[in-house]
DNA sequence: TTCGTCATGTAATGGGTTACATGATTAC
DNA sequence: GTAATCATGTAACCCATTACATGACGAA
């Protein structure tokens, strides 16, 4: 298990909360982490078929497939569904998947993780919180350097792109400090909705 | 030719200013997109052997690897290299690929068709540009989407990540209009050094 | 009855990552 | 003389993408 793709963190994750079949994993994931984040089912099955090998989740209900309730019932019927529930052994995958502050330093990994920190204890959201800043200070250190030493040799587009990756990557930094500031004094909470009397 | 590796792009771009070896392209890659950019041999070098068999570049030099020059003499020794030249099919190859509009719309191959954004004419720019706008509209009106919808239900982490992701494409869409506004008045640079008199 | 959504997969393909292997040249 | 950098590749593995294939269910 050198690299598990991408998706066994998330779809773990979600399957901690409840009981779901692959179409709706997917949709899950889009509402978790964006529309955008558009798995295709290519990826989504293999996946959960790898799961159910490695012992991390388990099929616990299927409806049959062409098998019709007898005539006059409907309650047993239904459509075809394979449902998976997350085991102990994949509640264990997941935890060390989630704390483990390897390869978390880019943007998918980090994005996957944050998503679930809820499951984190607060040190290490803030070791994961830090490794990320670490991991973009020097990414924002080797632009800088990287300017400084080719501004003059690559064209304005060149120079446009790296100055917006530089600024983008300063605006990262700015959030993530944010979300330590959270993290640290979790009191001074985003003031939400100061409402003195009357409901909206 | 279905989809070809995203190296192919800048690779035949890199090598229409002047031939390189494997080596000096991966610098230059450096370079040009900034340093978060390193690509490994293993795909560099395979990309390479790729378009040579395209017909899109060829070997021009390589200095023998274990042929020491003639003892006294040293200029014909060397290291050992296999520089590229870019062939006419290359170019045309590079020219089809920087144009076509299809699948550019993701942050990656914007960026490797803006690194060489010098080689289009204007109309081709503005279209590349307005297309990446359009994309990054459609992702910010799904972002909302998903927000409005999903709101009560995520945790304050996914909250703040598809927020955070919402601040971003609109700071890239503002980018964008930068650079199209650029684009349709060149005159309005950023004042490059207003020298009065003297020659370039 | 037909369309859209729900639902689950398989097969081929291909490229990227990692690790491995080798050796020359330069600078200290 | 040895470490760092230059320089080029190969091999295995693996996952994601794409396209293909199938079919049930609900609504119009």
């Amino acid at each position: 298990m050198k690299q598990p793709g991408v998706l066994e963190l998330p779809v773990l994750g979600l399957l901690k909360e409840r009981d779901m079949h692959g179409y709706e994993l997917r949709k899950q994931l889009g509402a978790m982490l964006g529309p955008f984040w558009q798995v295709s089912w290519g990826s989504l099955y293999p996946t959960l078929r790898r799961l159910a090998k490695a012992g991390a989740v388990e099929k616990v209900e299927m409806v049959a497939p062409r098998r019709r309730a007898a005539r006059g019932g409907k309650a047993t019927t239904g459509r075809r569904k394979t449902v998976y529930r997350i085991t102990q052994q994949g509640e264990d995958m997941f935890a060390l998947m989630l704390e483990e502050t390897g390869a978390a330093v880019d943007h998918e990994h980090f994005t996957l993780k944050l998503a679930f920190f809820r499951y984190l204890g607060p040190e290490a959201r803030l070791a994961l919180l830090e490794r990320r800043r670490a991991y973009l200070q020097d990414k924002l250190a080797q632009l800088k350097t990287n300017l400084r030493e080719y501004r003059e040799r690559i064209d304005s587009y060149a120079l446009s792109l790296q100055n917006h990756d530089l600024l983008s990557t300063q605006s990262d930094i700015a959030w993530i400090d944010e979300l330590i500031t959270k993290e640290r004094n979790p009191n001074l909470g985003p003031a939400p909705e100061a409402r003195p009397t009357s409901s909206p």
